[in-house]
DNA sequence: GGCGCACTATGACAGCGGTCATAGTACGCG
DNA sequence: CGCGTACTATGACCGCTGTCATAGTGCGCC
């Protein structure tokens, strides 16, 4: 409830994702995680008493409302919302960053699905939670904007594996070229799904 | 070049790359690795003298090279071949191996982007290689069915990589779903770009 | 038999991982 | 002041990892 909390703890949430999303969860140690947001090694037990599995869910639910709070900012900045636009806008904030930062980082649920899952059950359920609600938000802007709600759930989730596939492909080659790629072909496709009025 | 080196040298790439497709990257031990593959231990600094980085690159590289080969498969399967039909039948090579063997596993070639690809450069060069000998035989079969040069390249990267999230959704979910959704979103898509003759 | 080569067998080592135990500090409250 | 609570500080432990060193086996070949 203190200031410190919301900072020391908070940071190490996000330093943890900053940290999964580059090495991988496996690679990426507590004392690292510490270390990266300049809190206390001591302060990682006293926080996160369910230890590291417990980091890394709160790092991927935290991942996971990133990607969908987001969703709401890219459909603000949209002069004219269609879901080209949007799906434009979610590739574009990794083209930005690869471009701006290297290709160092993934998408740190990605990564806790890849090198976790299967050994901690808890990290696969708060992965798949991470993704429900990254891509819910994505199928309500896919209704509002007209897209029948049958198909809008279908389409959220092409967006979303589009677009981490895209990530991955980039990630290897070192080029932002996948990224590109997804985004001038699906976009056509996903503007025929809006309902045509009038 | 005797047989026990076709046996057991290829029998530990095999095994490494099963490895790591279910535990990712760092979580996969070389002991484990060559007791998984039966051979004895002394053997992984005999066959890999360039320890875990080699013996993970050339198991990135042989999941590269079976699923370039797979394609050729795809399409002799193919009563006759399209687009959609290509896509998926590679989906479906996923659904089935979670339907009868559990959702433990992902895309090597993934796994090691993910999770080792920030550390090693070799290996995201091998993951890169991977990727371009998979999309490769996919692009070309794209041009034999039809599709324009110029897209056949882009649509095999869409295809890749909505293949590669969808495999991250549904090992998430534990759910089959995101892979047949982005089956019967994308086959019409792909379909459309087959050049009309006549 | 003797030599060389491919392969196997172990054991040791140094490093790092997460976790636990224990103690210490700071501070608000009565 | 005394006490409890929140947080910090260290050090130790044990298990595991990749790697190296060293020695041993089997087999073909002269």
């Amino acid at each position: 409830m203190t200031v410190s909390e919301r900072g020391a703890r908070e940071r190490m949430v996000f330093s943890a994702a900053q940290l999964i999303r580059r090495e991988g969860v496996a690679a990426t140690g507590m004392r690292e995680v510490a270390a990266h947001a300049g809190a206390p090694r001591g302060s990682l037990q006293h926080y996160f008493p369910g230890g590291k599995e417990q980091l890394v869910n709160e790092a991927v639910e935290w991942a996971g409302r990133y990607a969908g709070g987001r969703v709401a900012r890219f459909l603000a900045a949209l002069p004219e919302p269609t879901p080209s636009g949007l799906f434009a806008a979610m590739v574009r904030q990794w083209t930005d960053e690869y471009a701006s930062a290297g290709f160092a980082g993934g998408c740190p649920v990605a990564a806790a699905t890849v090198d976790w899952a299967e050994s901690t059950v808890s990290t696969r359920a708060a992965a798949a939670q991470a993704f429900a609600t990254w891509t819910g938000p994505v199928a309500r802007a896919l209704t509002d904007m007209g897209v029948p709600e049958e198909r809008a759930g279908a389409l959220a989730t092409l967006m979303v594996s589009a677009l981490e596939g895209a990530i991955l492909l980039a990630r290897a080659e070192q080029d932002v070229r996948p990224l590109a790629t997804v985004a001038t072909e699906l976009g056509p496709l996903l503007d025929a799904a809006v309902r045509r009025e009038g």
